[in-house]
DNA sequence: CTAATTTAATTAGGAATACTAACTTTGCCT
DNA sequence: AGGCAAAGTTAGTATTCCTAATTAAATTAG
C-alpha cells in the first residue's frame, strides 16, 4: 500500500496529507502569481522578491548574507541578482556600514515604482479570503502561525521572526505576552514578521 | 500609508495579508523541502515532480501537455525535462496512442525507485499537523479546499480535479453530494485530486 | 476530399536561477 | 602579528524557464 501524500488515493484516509497536498497546491498558485507580475514588468522572481522584502525591512537585514537565508538560497545567487538589480537601476548600496566588507541595499526612486507596481502581486488571493468568516479566518491563522513555528523550529525555515520565537514573548496555556509592548495578545495579534523581534538567548 | 500584504505594518491591522505572508512563508517551505531532497539525489526539482505525478496518475494524463498545464509552465521546459529524465533512463516512452503526435510517460525501474526516495519530501510537514486538533485539522482543509477552488474559478490554478469543479458533485447549502459514488461527503471527504473527475459542462 | 487550421511535441536561442569551489578583502581573536 | 572566520564576488556548470519557429499529425471547413 502507498502511504505517499501525493498518492490521491492515500489523501482519501488521511486528512493531513489532504492538507499538505492542498497546501502544495496554493504553493503553485504564489508560483503562479507571481511569474505573471514578473513577466509584465520584465523582471524576474527573485529580484521581485528582494526589491518587495527590502521596501519592508530594516537597514540591518538588507545585505546579501541576511537575503540568501531569507529566501534559502546560497549567496552567490543574491550577489548575482542584486547585480542585475543594480544594473538596472532600481537598488543603490550604501557602504556606510562599521563592516567594510558588508553593504546594505536600498531601493531608488525607479526601484520604489517597480515595487509598487508587484507588491499587490498575492492581492488576488487575499481577496479569496473575504469569502471565509471571521472566525474561520482566526482559526486557519492559528494554524498557520504554529505551523511556520514549528517549520522554523525543525530549521526547515531559518528565518523567522515570529512572536513565539522572539525573547519578548511569554506564554501561559492559551494566553499570549509580549513584554515589550507590555500587553496581552490575542491569537489573531501573533505576528509572523515583527519590526521588533529579538530572537531567544 | 503602505496598503501591502508584505508590508509587516499592515499586516498588524488586516488578518487576510496575515494569512497569506504566512501561507507564502509555507509555500518557501515547500520549496526547500523539495530542493533538499533533489540535491541528495541528483536530480532536480521539477523533475522530482514529474517523476511523483506520473506515479500517482493515470496514463492520460501523463503527457508533455497537460504536465505542462499541470505545473504552469510552457511545453518546452517540460519537453527538455522529460528529454533528461529519458536519458537518466528513469522513464519510458509509450507511443501507442490513438494519437501519434502524443505518448504517454511510464516510470522505469529505476524511476520508481527515485520516486520511493522522494515522495516524502513533505511529510516533515504532515507530522506538524499532529500538533493541531482534529477539529482544527477539519475546519483547516475546509479553508484550504475553498481557497483552492476559488484558486482555479479565477484560472490562477489551471488544472484541478475538485469535488468542487466536477460535474458529479452536488451541493444543498452545507451539505456535499457525488452523484457517482451515491453518497453524501462530510467536508473532509471533499477530494482535491479525484481520479473519477470530470469537468462540468 | 482537399485545404486550412489547430494541436503535440521539439528545436533553437537566450535570460535567469541555482549550485559548489575558489578567491579577495576585511574583521576578529588570541 | 598570525590565523581563522565572515562578507561578498568570480568562475564554471546544470537546470529552469521563456518566446519564436519548426515538424508532423489530426481536425475542421468548404
Amino acid at each position: 500500500m502507498n502511504k505517499s501524500i501525493f498518492d490521491p488515493e492515500y489523501q482519501q484516509h488521511d486528512l493531513s496529507s489532504k492538507i499538505i497536498a492542498g497546501l502544495e497546491r496554493i504553493s503553485q498558485a504564489f508560483k503562479v502569481l507571481l511569474w505573471e507580475r514578473a513577466k509584465n514588468l520584465g523582471i524576474s522572481p527573485i529580484q521581485i522578491q528582494i526589491l518587495i522584502f527590502v521596501a519592508h525591512h530594516r537597514i540591518a537585514l538588507n545585505n546579501v548574507s541576511l537575503l540568501a537565508q531569507e529566501f534559502n538560497v546560497s549567496k552567490p545567487t543574491i550577489s548575482d541578482a542584486v547585480r542585475v538589480l543594480h544594473e538596472k537601476g532600481l537598488i543603490v548600496k550604501d557602504h556606510s556600514h562599521s563592516d567594510n566588507r558588508s553593504y546594505s541595499i536600498f531601493l531608488s526612486d525607479e526601484g520604489k515604482k517597480i515595487v509598487a507596481g508587484t507588491e499587490d502581486f498575492a492581492t488576488p488571493m487575499a481577496n479569496m479570503l473575504q469569502h471565509i468568516s471571521k472566525g474561520d479566518q482566526e482559526s486557519l491563522f492559528s494554524a498557520i502561525s504554529k505551523l511556520i513555528y514549528q517549520l522554523n523550529q525543525q530549521d526547515i525555515l531559518t528565518v523567522q521572526r515570529t512572536c513565539f520565537a522572539c525573547r519578548f514573548y511569554e506564554q501561559g496555556g492559551e494566553e499570549h505576552y509580549c513584554r515589550l509592548l507590555k500587553k496581552r495578545l490575542k491569537h489573531s495579534d501573533i505576528r509572523l514578521d515583527c519590526h521588533e523581534f529579538e530572537a531567544k538567548l
